[in-house]
RNA sequence: UGCCCGAUAGUAUAAUGGUAGUACGACAGAUUUUGGUUCUGUUUGUCUUGGUUCGAAUCCAGGUCGGGCAACCA
């Protein structure tokens, strides 16, 4: 085998298209629609659109599929640019299906003209009810055969908003009997008075998916269409139409969407979430959108990685949201800065060290990187380190503190338990040590080595930050699956906020920076932060082999 | 009971008629001043029944299972 990494299906169907000399560069695009937030799912189209481009030669254009202004909104279009730019892609062109809605009016007009098309009287439940089901035929519309010019006529008046919303719309003429539901006359224009982000009032009537996407696919002269398996019945419709209008032949092809478990991907669920308080806002970081994966601390490389892993196919799948986790924590095993914070602190006195005095201790920005250099630690003869760092009576193999045992301080020196202090409940107040002055970390001559090593902050330096912790969005696997609404399998734990102490450097923590809590997991400073008031979330936990044995 | 799509370890994804491989996970061990990282090893798979072929995950036929399609949504 080549160190070569194999293809996808649509890297295949490329190659071929390539070596057939068919197209002399590969035009793709990207074409939400502006009526929600991007999510994890998108960031799998975005790559692949723009992976594809990037790697055979050509372009991707941004299209916002703005055709229903009923649920289109320009803080989406913002949002979309935002996050598209941060997942690191560059579009060509910024497009709208809306620049299109003269030219797609035209196109109506050519198929009226060709007998192709034609107005239909008929409400919504008349045309369900001719339309027949999956497993029986549909009827014919009794207003199917106007004249070319009555249909002109009447589709002009539609345009100049003469009619009701839902009296008319237009139809394609194919066949009612088609196997196909979207080959019975789907209709391609409808009249809604609706206010539309850009083109505001301009128009009454608004084109349907099936008569704008395509088209605007041509118009850009795109050759690789590249969307979900849902429209995979919808391609037949997508090469008549272009066909029937005699426009540049693009081609749809279609992939399977990525399911994540543990969360929901979709639009409508997702905006429930944001409507109903579940969350924050759409930036929630529990939420799986690109902007609330921004705000918990994920890179955009860590995504990209992830959606290069998943691969590309046909075929149904639900990933496992610990693979994502598993591309998170490899790059910010790299790049995060190493501090040390206690949760939930225990207090450590260590008696032999001089009372009042302090000093300043180096440890490693991240042992990782070389580079990196080091960062200045105050220690003291108070400490904190974490209450689950110290257990009286120890099962085996626990080499945390416990009495009469040693332990290593991160980046400073061996301490051993001496005594401990409880107060009239029996929990610990206070754990007595001495420390080994010639076992300083970097110049230790004390010969004895330790298993365990443990972080700590020095108690009069220790500044107070706020960690958000969070844990999955949902209790199961699959919430849309489970009875009932998915919502009643909200995971009620899915954030825990923890105050903590930490060494007092954190103060100058930033958004550009990435930090590992040491033996605590990964941190992204969260823009709740105030001057007074450090916020972090939880971007990630470490893996905890300790933890997993159940002990 | 119409049409369409799909089926390879637990989860994804390769092998394009010629040794079923990779990643994540799980398990075991080594290293470690993070029970992190790193390294090593182990484990588990071609939906089914026929057919074609010297040879089938791959081609053909039947079946089974899963998904999609009946919005004036995209």
């Amino acid at each position: 085998m080549s160190d070569e990494k194999s293809l996808n299906f649509l890297e295949e169907i490329i190659e071929e298209d390539l070596k057939a000399g068919k197209y002399t560069q590969i035009i793709t695009r990207f074409p939400p629609e502006p009526n929600g937030y991007l999510h994890i799912g998108h960031a799998k189209s975005i790559c692949l659109n723009f992976g594809l481009t990037k790697k055979y030669g050509g372009y991707t254009n941004l299209r916002f599929d703005d055709t229903n202004p009923s649920t289109e909104e320009t803080e989406y279009v913002e949002s979309i640019k935002e996050d598209v730019e941060w997942l690191g892609f560059d579009w060509k062109n910024e497009l709208y299906a809306s620049d299109y809605f003269d030219t797609l009016y035209e196109f109506a007009v050519k198929l009226i003209k060709k007998g192709l098309a034609y107005v239909d009287d008929m409400n919504s439940e008349q045309i369900a009810e001719l339309k027949g089901t999956p497993t029986e035929p549909g009827k014919e519309s009794p207003f199917r055969n106007r004249t070319v010019e009555e249909n002109l006529d009447l589709f002009r008046r539609m345009k100049e908003g003469e009619f009701e919303d839902g009296s008319r719309t237009l139809r394609a003429k194919i066949d009612m009997a088609s196997p196909n539901m979207h080959m019975r006359d789907p209709i391609i224009y409808r009249i809604k008075r609706t206010h539309h982000h850009r083109t505001g009032d301009d128009w009454a009537i608004y084109p349907m998916y099936d008569f704008a996407h395509g088209q605007s696919d041509s118009i850009e002269n795109i050759t690789h269409s590249i969307c979900t398996l849902e429209f995979v019945p919808h391609r037949p419709l997508y090469d008549w139409l272009i066909e029937n209008l005699e426009i540049y032949p693009s081609k749809q092809y279609e992939f399977a969407r990525l399911n994540l478990n543990y969360t929901v991907l979709s639009k409508r669920k997702l905006i429930q979430l944001v409507n109903e308080k579940h969350v924050t806002g759409w930036d929630d970081p529990r939420m799986p959108t690109i902007s609330g994966f921004r705000r918990r601390g994920y890179t955009p490389e860590s995504i990209r990685n992830f959606c290069d892993r998943i691969g590309v196919a046909k075929r149904e799948n639900i990933i496992d949201i610990g693979l994502l986790e598993f591309f998170i924590r490899e790059h910010l095993n790299k790049i995060a800065l190493r501090r040390m914070v206690v949760f939930d602190p225990v207090k450590v006195s260590v008696t032999n060290y001089p009372a009042g005095q302090s000093e300043i201790i180096k440890g490693e920005e991240n042992p990782e990187d070389p580079n990196a250099g080091t960062r200045d630690i105050e220690f003291s003869g108070e400490l904190y380190i974490e209450r689950e760092d110290f257990m009286e009576n120890p099962p085996k193999k626990y080499f945390r503190l416990s009495p009469g045992q040693m332990v290593r301080l991160k980046s400073a020196y061996i301490i051993r338990c001496d005594d401990v202090v409880k107060d009239n409940k029996g929990e610990v107040t206070e754990i007595k040590c001495t420390y080994l002055p010639e076992s300083k970390s970097g110049a230790d001559t004390s010969g004895i080595n330790v298993r365990g090593t443990l972080h700590w902050v020095s108690v009069p330096h220790a500044v107070n930050v706020e960690l958000r912790l969070y844990d999955r969005l949902f209790k199961v696997e699959d919430p849309s699956n489970e009875d009932g609404d998915f919502k009643d399998y909200l995971n009620p734990h899915s954030l825990d906020v923890v105050n903590a102490y930490a060494e007092p450097g954190l103060l100058d923590a930033s958004a550009e920076e990435r930090y590992q809590f040491l033996r605590k997991g990964y941190f992204y400073l969260d823009k709740d932060s105030t001057k007074e008031k450090l916020v972090f979330n939880r971007t990630a936990t470490l893996r905890d082999d300790w933890a997993k044995k159940g002990k």
